[in-house]
DNA sequence: CATGAATGAGCTTTCATTCAT
DNA sequence: GATGAATGAAAGCTCATTCAT
């Protein structure tokens, strides 16, 4: 199974056929599920042929192989933000800022981080993927070291999780109040390092 | 789509089909993945005739639906059974013996846990199966209102979804110390609490 | 494929069972189609095991087969009893007998007489069905002959399938006057002749 | 059940498909009868893979709506004919155009129009197919009450199936004389109309 | 004989992928 | 490059029939 995609779009129109076949397929992840994902309801949904589907990415997995890559490019750069508004402030504050990105970003597509996390499990181990999964560790990881904290590495990932599952649980309910649910997940976090 | 299992198994070899069929299953779900999940290979993984699968289970989504609520169903006994054993205690001794379930519970087939908790927003809603984690969040629920906690039963959700994540955290990396799990979780329920 | 009756029930239990199916057989034709008909559901609603089912009858289509002939046994018993009642008679006092028996015959069970009529063409040739129908044309074509009707056989086929025709369609549309029904099928059948 | 046709033949080769489905079809249903009818068979009869067959078709039942749509359709064009050189006629002319007409018809396909009758039994009731069998019946209908016969549609629809049985009934033994047949029905009609 | 669990061929339908236009 | 009709492997599911109990 192909699942690096076949080209790169180099070209405008391009870039757009391949934007368009990304967001169909989130809201096709969404609003039908995974066992319902197929490559020509994609493609439907897009507005782009199932043969134009096929020129930019060799395989259905490679479509969510690039969603996964894309939505956590888009995380590592703001985590990487935000890292470095760290510097200087102390680790509440460098926390405070962290979690503030972790629920904008995972926030704004909550449903759609659920069923990909469902859907990595079925994929072959894509390297690009888990590579951007550790650069966001790391990224976590080096603000966790600077305070101190032992086991960063454990430590930044048990914390990814961690919000994870309390923004996730927030969204699955209904009203979520950001503000409580931020305080939340701090507070976990805090509990989990052991800062008091 | 049928999800009602269809026929009761009374006797001792329907007992053993039904039995054969649920273990095959998670061992397809755990090995495979979600998407290699089919009827025809649980049946051939459990030795059965894919006839005699359907006659205990009216389609493939009544098996996973089956999983879930077998799953739960231990977990909320052993909830049931810890949540007696806390009357009496202060909050921390409960909630440890708690953890402790949950830990136990989960850590037996970590990695089923998680296929079936992704795998369950792909399926219709199965009353059954909601009605069992409601119950199991009650358990918690009454716990924490023992001891005064505000919004017990988001807290008790919140406190399922915190422990699993980072049970499968655990998991997912190598050699786990379940001591030290175990530890992690509690502070982070700690802090999630505020009790220090 | 089997269609001969495995054997002959001559045990009065074995008479119940075999009753029972073939009334299963017609209720399950009648209300769920033709193409719902199946062995288990037939022995499901006979209340009967499908092992039983199996021991009167050798196949799905044995089954069928039994029920024409069950109901053509029935009309040739009555068809012949009305033909003796017309010795001596004339033709039109004749036609009149033949088409009231032919009308409570079919109008009993309008429903199943269709679809049994349709059926027929799917299943092999079974020779005592088609015996039978021949000999129940054979009765009317001898009442033809005694009043000098031309080609009295085709003329006999040709009046059972118009009289089926015209009751079939008075039982189609709602409330039928019986007495309406048989002056139409007299008068068709007369037409038919040139009787008038 | 999807019954519709999924897409609409609009181009030349779309066409050719639908048609050569629905031609295979009929042979399918005429020689193997309807219990053997299954959509591998037709796809393979119709020299079609059974993905295209279901482009176009997106159930088995709606293969048989469309034969009975397709049939009826011509059956009531063919009759709005007749009916149109029916003005200005005696009835019994009248009468003679509509039953050459429906011998013409029916008696070019009268195994399949059989097999047909049973099949419709079993669909869900297709209003197109009721809308075109209600046309037809009203354009006979209408040719009826222009010569001040009484209860106009339900004449209409008994002569309707008085035809058909007599077609019916001529085909089913050997060498049928049309011009025998067409005047046997006529005066079966002209019978039921008590007009001598 | 009665039972009904078990079987598996075979049927319906889907969907990833290709390729002629 | 774009298109979408066509393909067919493979999955879901049914049901006629058998046979161990």
């Amino acid at each position: 199974m192909q699942t690096k995609p076949r080209k790169l779009p180099v070209q405008r129109r391009s870039k757009d056929v391949v934007e368009a076949i990304l967001l169909a397929a989130g809201r096709v992840l969404v609003e039908q599920g995974y066992a319902s994902f197929n490559t020509n309801r994609v493609a439907e949904v897009a507005g782009v042929s199932i043969g134009s589907l096929y020129q930019y990415f060799p395989s259905k997995e490679s479509i969510l192989m690039s969603i996964i890559e894309q939505k956590r490019e888009k995380l590592l750069a703001n985590m990487k933000n935000a890292a470095a508004q760290c510097v200087g402030r102390d680790l509440q504050g460098s926390l405070e800022l962290l979690v503030v990105v972790a629920i904008e970003s995972k926030g704004s597509w909550p449903r759609l981080a659920r069923v990909l996390a469902l859907a990595e499990h079925d994929l072959p181990i894509a390297q690009a993927g888990l590579d951007l999964k550790s650069a966001i560790a790391n990224t976590i990881s080096i603000v966790l070291s600077e305070h101190d904290i032992d086991h960063p590495e454990t430590a930044a990932r048990d914390i990814m999780y961690l919000a994870d599952a309390l923004i996730h649980a927030a969204y699955t309910s209904r009203p979520t109040d950001l503000k409580i649910l931020r305080m939340n997940i701090l507070n976990a976090v805090k509990g989990y390092l052991r800062i008091f």
